[in-house]
DNA sequence: CCAAAAGTGTTTTAAATACACCCATGC
DNA sequence: GCATGGGTGTATTTAAAACACTTTTGG
């Protein structure tokens, strides 16, 4: 599923169910019901958003979240849950990288997200052999030794075994 | 979770939420937003119920559903899904079994789910060396030779990667 | 030629899989 | 003593983990 944010300003993004939250003392002025999402996009460029209600909006580090209201830090500990574990067993990375990159932005992203060190050779030749990756002609030129460019086979939702 | 379903007569079930589903033309004579869930019981039992809407519920086979009002039979597959999903890492089955149980109603109940044969000697060597079970010294008495029975080691949720 | 990031293989270890026979009981 | 379901061990295959050096480029 694919939507808007009008809170952020954020379009298109990758939204994921994550949890209904109904719990009759989750706000104490009335009984509010919720449905948690979260979206996923590659770049979070600026905060822009026209609700008067949310100007000011800022990115957060997940490690270095400030207090949240009412229950919605235990939805960003939902999100970032179920994160880690769609990393696992499908293609969701795709909605987190430009459309080409270097495997190791590949690599980085998992490092980062499940927050442990990768072993670069064996994590390269599992996923490569999976065929989740497409790798272009073109290189990524810069200061260093190039970089082999990938895409993702397939931006859409997939299941895939991976770790 | 638990609680009970006032529909089936059901008490005291474990219950997990599975998805909200608030597509607005789902309901062609309302927006109606639900949320599914998912409740587990050992024993099926009778279905009995006050409430006048419901009498006459039956149980069936999952494998042989019949037809089902608006979107509930992608609730039921969602069920499924779950179901088998969270048998692979978690003890979740202790929901499904009596509180004693021989190894082979534990084995015929994983079998069943994930609708495949299941291996009866690597089965057991996984599952007992994860020390998800309890070996009671009773032995269920029958017919045949008689069975050792068990329990799970905890009737809490826990997560264990099982499969 | 140096700094920095990209890229590559092999060995060891652990886990999954495949597979068939003996055991204990009630009748 | 036989039918029935309960219980057990080993060898093979496959996958995961550990581990360090060479390559390519720009400056």
């Amino acid at each position: 599923m694919y939507g808007n944010l009008s809170a952020t300003g954020v379009q298109d993004a990758y939204l994921e169910q994550l949890f209904t939250f109904g719990d009759p003392s989750r706000d104490p002025k009335a009984h509010v019901v919720s449905v948690a999402y979260m979206a996923l996009i590659a770049d979070p460029g600026v905060v822009r958003t026209s609700a008067r209600k949310y100007t000011g909006g800022r990115w957060f580090e997940v490690s270095a979240l400030p207090a949240l209201a009412y229950d919605h830090s235990v939805m960003a500990r939902h999100a970032l849950g179920r994160l880690k574990s769609k990393l696992g067993y499908t293609n969701i990375a795709y909605n987190l990288l430009p459309r080409t990159f270097t495997f190791a932005q590949f690599e980085e992203l998992y490092s980062m997200i499940l927050d442990r060190p990768i072993d670069r050779r064996n994590f390269r030749r599992r996923i490569l052999a999976m065929e989740l990756l497409k790798r272009l002609p073109a290189k990524r030129r810069g200061p260093h030794r190039p970089a082999a460019l990938y895409s993702f086979a397939r931006r859409s939702p997939q299941v895939v075994e991976m770790l």
